[in-house]
DNA sequence: CGTTTCATGTAACACGTTACATGATTAG
DNA sequence: CTAATCATGTAACGTGTTACATGAAACG
């Protein structure tokens, strides 16, 4: 039930509305670790406010709907806190591509080489994007406070992992290159 | 639903029991890319072979429930082959620990450097166990066909993963260790 | 004048987790 | 004698995905 802990966390750093969360997950510093939909985000908003465990002030905005602007009540941070110091366990893999590990003998090499270039072109697109999230951490490395110190550890992370999935692909295609030629 | 398409990638190379299948996510090749309980394996063959897509051969023993070998049929492995051509797209990232990145700071910084400190012992384990999966293959790598190749490469995956978990864990509690000493 | 951004949601369905249930065989 | 392994499942619940729904403002 993490989505929960994630949402209360990004709201201790500061308030934010639904769109502004959402929008974390699907571009921002939040697309490093964890995956939400705008509809998962605005469900559990509710969800959480309904429970107590943040509130909302709506901001009347002209000729548009109200902007609901979120913070985290105490009993949230609590339960923020209590998640917090609990030891956690590695994520779940569900790979699609794996699946070609057990079954590519059933189509030509071609396929799967195309494939993973197609993943190859993604995750250098990725390693982009994820490089800009860190850009204003990375400047200023030296004298960053714990707190920015732990986000450019997770955009690190973010960035080494999509890093990784490019050298795999690098080192799948000049394998199956020097097979096929075998 | 790649569930479905694991499993049947499972039997396109042998016919399988559920046990055995469940046994291969859990400690075999497929836990490098798949994660599938017991229950969800026994339930996902079960609506298999409603479908059409797997049979099984009841097979009785001595003292013990009939155990039922699945097999693949010709549905099965065209439906496999249908969704082995079609582009697939990276997984989704839900990682607990980044959490930690975000809301760190509510806690004390010996609680952080502890949770990686478990985290890259776990990866440190994981790394040992996957490269037992890999000895096989290693040792033949000159002489792998495309099958078995393809298999190496999925396991190289998953070592290469845990490793990179276990450099980016040495990488953050360094840069941790720095900050919190000026 | 069309697309993206801002801003909110509902409903149905698919997928995954946790807990429960049973029982013989084999290894230490 | 105890624990792990072999072997099968059911039921309730929680989480995530897909599709649908609305509508103004700003940008090019």
């Amino acid at each position: 039930m993490a989505l929960k802990h994630t949402i209360l966390a990004f709201l201790s750093r500061q308030p934010l509305s639904g769109y502004d969360v959402a929008k974390e997950f699907a571009e921002g510093f939040g697309s490093c670790f964890w995956k939400a939909s705008q509809q998962q985000v605005y469900a559990e908003l509710t969800k959480l406010e309904q429970q107590g465990s943040v509130t909302y002030e709506a901001i009347p905005q002209p000729g548009r709907l109200d902007k609901k602007i979120y913070s985290i009540t105490d009993q949230g941070q609590q339960e923020l806190l209590d998640w917090l110091t609990q030891p956690c366990e590695p994520a779940a893999i569900r790979e699609d591509l794996g699946v070609m590990g057990l079954a590519g003998h059933l189509v030509s090499s071609q396929v799967v080489i195309r494939e993973i270039e197609r993943r190859r072109q993604l995750h250098v697109e990725m390693v982009q994007h994820v490089k800009k999230l860190d850009e204003h951490f990375s400047q200023h490395l030296d004298s960053l406070d714990l707190k920015d110190l732990y986000m450019h550890l997770v955009i690190r992370r973010g960035i080494r992992y999509q890093e990784e999935w490019v050298a795999w692909c690098d080192e799948a295609l000049q394998a199956i290159g020097q097979t096929v030629k075998r």
